[in-house]
DNA sequence: TTCGATTTTTAGGTATGCCTAAATATAGTA
DNA sequence: TACTATATTTAGGCATACCTAAAAATCGAA
């Protein structure tokens, strides 16, 4: 896996403090399928850094600061997975690409995908253009947006 | 910057190929705003992986393994563009993260924006309900679908 | 055609994020 | 409480992607 970011730590340190209190370095390192030692070393840097309160073989807690970078770390990660759940990503896979996208897209484009998600959710229904979408993605047809008219019948005469 | 793969060389000498025949040290070095002796030993760490032929002092040209990777690539990055143009994210910061998703995204999700940005491009006028997300976007505003109804009087009945 | 300017490569160095092995601290049980 | 198992840290090492300075090759103009 690639090199993790202070994002990676402090968002896992946050996930994993609401359950446990104290994180330990074995619960991180676990996770992250990185040898203890590594995560030692991390939060070390992490505590210089005033990302997290770290004593020796006690575990770590959250700063504020670094509370913060998390909640909007964790924030853009819940966005992201529902953008792309939305497209019809599988959930696993849509976990997997928003822990990575969630470090390296521009503010302007994560406001894009926030707004995105909130449009779709917006009423309570798959929204009509989505149900098409899906339907083109797995025939390859793309349908026209047929329109219940007030008598029944169907009309291809406004295409939304 | 973050640090280059093998993707973003390729990519990059695939571009300037086009114009340059031999694509130079200096050339990849100025744009990728790293040093030539840089660029030297990644040419030569590529050459050894059959992505480039390389000559010392004449410049590199891509193998047929490198350009297929090339090719590969610049059609995420282009995909990836128009996708994020689509949501209304500027064409100067669509391109800088299409550069940097196009190397990280599952291909089950490349598919999807793929097939995104094919579904909104098969009509020739922006579809009615990304105006409705600008909308939204721009103003907060969620209006709802209204339909031409053929008296000419708008209906909020059907909403898609 | 030679010589100065430019390009490219080589050599040597730094920072970082990972590793393993060994040392040390803590925790749970007899 | 003492001992063993577990968790954690320390020490030392490796690979990589960058860097600068200096050497070497090439280019281009007089």
């Amino acid at each position: 896996m690639r090199k993790k970011t202070i994002e990676d730590y402090v968002e896992l340190i946050y996930v994993l403090e609401k359950k446990k209190n104290k994180v330990h370095t074995n619960d991180v390192a676990n996770i992250l399928s990185i040898s203890p030692a590594s995560v030692t070393e991390t939060f070390q840097k992490l505590s210089d850094e005033d990302y997290i309160i770290y004593e020796k073989y006690s575990g770590v807690r959250l700063t504020t600061k670094g509370k913060k970078i998390a909640v909007e770390t964790k924030r853009k990660h819940d966005t992201l997975k529902s953008f792309l759940m939305i497209l019809g990503v599988s959930e696993d896979i849509a976990d997997e690409d928003a822990c990575k996208i969630e470090h390296i897209t521009n503010p302007e484009t994560m406001k894009r995908f926030t707004k995105f998600v909130e449009f779709v959710k917006k009423i309570n229904q798959e929204p009509k253009w989505l149900t098409r979408f899906r339907h083109y993605y797995s025939t390859g047809e793309y349908l026209p947006c047929t329109i219940e008219e007030n008598n029944g019948k169907k009309s291809t005469k406004n295409q939304i």
